[in-house]
DNA sequence: ACCCGGTGTTACTTACGGTAACACCGAGTC
DNA sequence: GACTCGGTGTTACCGTAAGTAACACCGGGT
């Protein structure tokens, strides 16, 4: 087991796992979350044991499929929260290159937003209480935790700073996403125009906002 | 086909659909959102293809059984978020609604938000943009509309005001929902803790917080 | 006596995830 | 040169689950 050797072997495999990966892609990218292993593996121009050698089930596979997207749409998430401006233009700029991206490959963010699917696994006893709560997808955990460390680092919020960098991180995370999500769907507005109105309310605007004449206030 | 006799009819069959309901309600509170039509079927005492009378697909059993769940869920919110109290209190009093809901009953929130597991249709032929931006839970969707019509009706948020307040609508409940999500899974800290760090954000305390000493700002 | 709509059944098809068993091939070894 | 060995590939199969005929029973109206 010389190191030769072995990095041999190993840079083979690893060729042979990204074509494969990017077959799975292709596939994906054309026919949405529910593409079949037979789909892929054709693709590939191969057959399916091949593909269970490699990633070991459909969820490796998708697991694999998933980071790849989520590490590229992260390294540019961090370039956006950066990058040398002010507080709020670093906000704006980082939810309008999260926008840009879903708007740009909605397909490759519906994946990474449902990657779960699939993969009950046959044997599925025990967990009877079915991971509730890690059932959301690895990429908003996976930005949330990211910028609660952002946060965490660069701000200072008090004794309990930790927690609470946290709790925003993925409370900001959400709101990105489900903004993101009704927007892509609906196109209510142009991008530039929700950008604002999110750092609007992450900004306050909420609390000073005036009632309306005629109602009990809110 | 007289109005009477069609009541007649017409109630038995709802009665017999809510049955079939709280049948279906039990097992997948018991096994998931990936209770399979037979397991269903049997703990209702029947077989497969009345289900599918009444239902159609697996699609519309799951869309009817997370339609009154999602009813009374939003019921409760209706309720905080129309309770006499000062705004931050009220925000308080919906964000502690929703978390303890989702607390006393996870697999009922966890089925919610991922209801479209399965049903890819065998004839799904066309619709090759498949339905991003429409993926979402529609819980998720109504609850986003309901908040921002609350936020339009009583706010006075200037000449865009309405779709302000859809975009914070969205924003605010899927805060609301990411963060409760890493909450369920991780509890990391007391509800109150939890309620009172989001009600902090949306209150711009991001915006005002003291930079930390050593680093270029946030 | 006869039909008819609603409720129920059994038995089937289709599709998909996953696996076992076998075939080929190139590299190092005696 | 025959021989094993690891990796790549195949065909053929299993189990499960969605969805669908086709048939059976039963009560009421004509």
């Amino acid at each position: 087991m010389d190191t030769t050797q072995r990095t041999e072997q190993q840079r083979s495999a690893d060729r042979r796992r990204r074509e494969l990966l990017e077959a799975a892609d292709r596939v994906v990218l054309r026919e949405g979350p529910h593409a079949s292993m037979n789909a892929i593996a054709a693709e590939a121009g191969i057959t399916k044991p091949i593909l269970y050698r490699h990633f070991g089930d459909k969820g490796g596979l998708y697991a694999a499929l998933a980071q790849r997207h989520t590490d590229a749409l992260l390294d540019s998430l961090r370039a956006a929260l950066d990058a040398p401006a002010e507080r709020r233009r670093r906000v704006e700029a980082t939810l309008d290159t999260y926008l840009a991206a879903i708007e740009a490959r909605p397909q490759v963010y519906r994946f990474l937003m449902h990657p779960a699917e699939g993969a009950p696994a046959p044997g599925d006893q025990g967990e009877q209480g079915f991971d509730v709560g890690k059932h959301s997808a690895p990429l908003l955990r996976r930005m949330g935790e990211e910028l609660a460390q952002v946060i965490e680092e660069r701000l200072d919020l008090g004794p309990a700073g930790q927690r609470l960098a946290r709790v925003w991180g993925h409370g900001i995370v959400g709101m990105m996403h489900a903004a993101g999500d009704w927007w892509l769907g609906e196109r209510p507005c142009s991008r530039a125009e929700l950008v604002h109105g999110l750092a609007d309310l992450l900004w306050g605007r909420l609390a000073v906002a005036g009632d309306r004449a005629g109602g009990p206030g809110f």
